[in-house]
DNA sequence: TAGTGGTCTAGACCACAGG
DNA sequence: CTGTGGTCTAGACCACTAC
């Protein structure tokens, strides 16, 4: 279920340096080892050894430049696309206990949005729940998702929803999530959004809607996620001329 | 003042398929020419083309995978390094007309945060102004900023802050913004807040902290900015395996 | 089984930063 | 000027997909 595959050498270059910058052997500031020294330490040519490179820039931990050595940017976090997709995951990697409990969930008919949003025959049947997340037993977001019945539905439906990270258990299963778009604004609290959450009525929430694709790009995945304003916080680091990781951050 | 470097050819090659890509050559789920016909079509050998590929997929343009092809996702926005640092830019990439009006500018002495933040002593002089900026005549956010004295701020103050974009005119002045962090959450706006955006107070805004730093670490703006949670959304697109390039749309 | 993209090697030249 | 990272070539082998 799990095939596992074993380290690339660039991944082990860059896990050597992303390692030696988190122990704080490296400060923000310091320059990194260049590009010689590292194919020597590792018997490899520099394609590895700037492939390595290339993914700490991708992930907001350096920044390179022609003619002069890498340089440590600081030791922020980036998110796994795991963590990024898996509301259990990231909570966890911060160390917070993750709970939920589902308010509802049924297989059902599928109304003009979700047939639009998931490429769907309006009426064809959708999966559905709404969840309350909890971390460290303050609830914090609300989730509201809805799949495609095929591949995600069936065994969403299957799946003890109150006990852990569905994302996970299906992606175990062999569901192919390749990609998410999201987009995030500031809404108003509704009664019952307060209700779950704790908080009053009108308080500011993030409402971030969801999609997730297979690698062919068919919508798998529609859903909502309402997190508490206050709480939480959406981090990015955007690199000149490099795409940007981003990360999430929690206040208890 | 701008050197103006000629494309490389992987950016060439890169090129030539966004726009293939954009003009609906290709529809999503197309399937990509092999890297081999690229090869042949650009006479270049494979690295410029997997260089290029690369550039695409943290796009979240396409999506590869061992034994198939590329295949195209969709014509989703992404912003450049430009466009996420420069309000102005970005508001013009979306066709609407930038507008701003500063509320005051000045060179003051750096209170505690700001030292902490710009990493500069307690007292020296930062450069701070509040504006406001408009899409098509709309209010839609307030602008915090705050420079270092060196080497921005010097320039922002000898720069006209109605006329437009100062973070464009900063970098073609040569100052080297490398790489930006923001946070972002949800917030209940202020009396001023609301007065400046015609909001009511209390209604839902994005808070935006941001700090902007040169290749080396060092911080060279703090900044805030706050926008109204209805009209502005966040998006991003994250890629399994791959780094997560993201874009800002606006609602009018 | 044929074709694809993922990884790696061993060279090369260049643009640029720094002493 | 020396050393650095950025770009490119021309090969090679492998894991995987699709047929």
């Amino acid at each position: 279920m799990k095939p596992m595959r074993q380290p690339q050498q660039y991944e082990e270059i860059a896990e050597f340096l992303r390692q030696a910058i988190r122990s704080g052997q490296f400060e923000p500031g310091d320059p990194l080892p260049s590009e010689a020294e590292l194919c020597e330490r590792f018997t490899s040519s520099r394609g590895p050894v700037r492939q390595a490179m290339a993914t700490l820039r991708s992930e907001g931990l350096i920044s390179s430049g022609r003619g002069r050595r890498s340089i440590v940017l600081d030791a922020s976090r980036t998110e796994s696309f795991e963590a990024m997709i898996s509301v259990t995951a990231w909570l966890t990697q911060l160390g917070y206990e993750p709970g939920q409990k589902t308010e509802w969930i049924a297989r059902r008919p599928a109304d003009a949005t979700l047939a639009a949003a998931l490429e769907i025959p309006e009426g064809d049947p959708v999966v559905s729940y709404h969840r309350v997340r909890f971390a460290n037993g303050t609830p914090v977001m609300v989730e509201r998702a809805n799949f495609r019945l095929e591949p995600a539905g069936r065994l969403v439906l299957a799946f003890d929803t109150d006990s852990g990270s569905i994302h996970r258990h299906l992606m175990q299963q062999g569901v192919d999530f390749n990609n998410v778009t999201r987009t995030l604004l500031a809404v108003a609290a509704t009664e019952e959004d307060a209700q779950y959450l704790g908080v009053e009525p009108g308080s500011p929430l993030q409402l971030m809607p969801m999609k997730v694709y297979d690698h062919s790009g068919t919508p798998l995945e529609y859903s909502y996620y309402l997190y508490r304003g206050d709480l939480l916080r959406l981090g990015m680091n955007t690199i000149r001329g490099n795409p940007s990781p981003l990360w999430v951050e929690i206040d208890l």
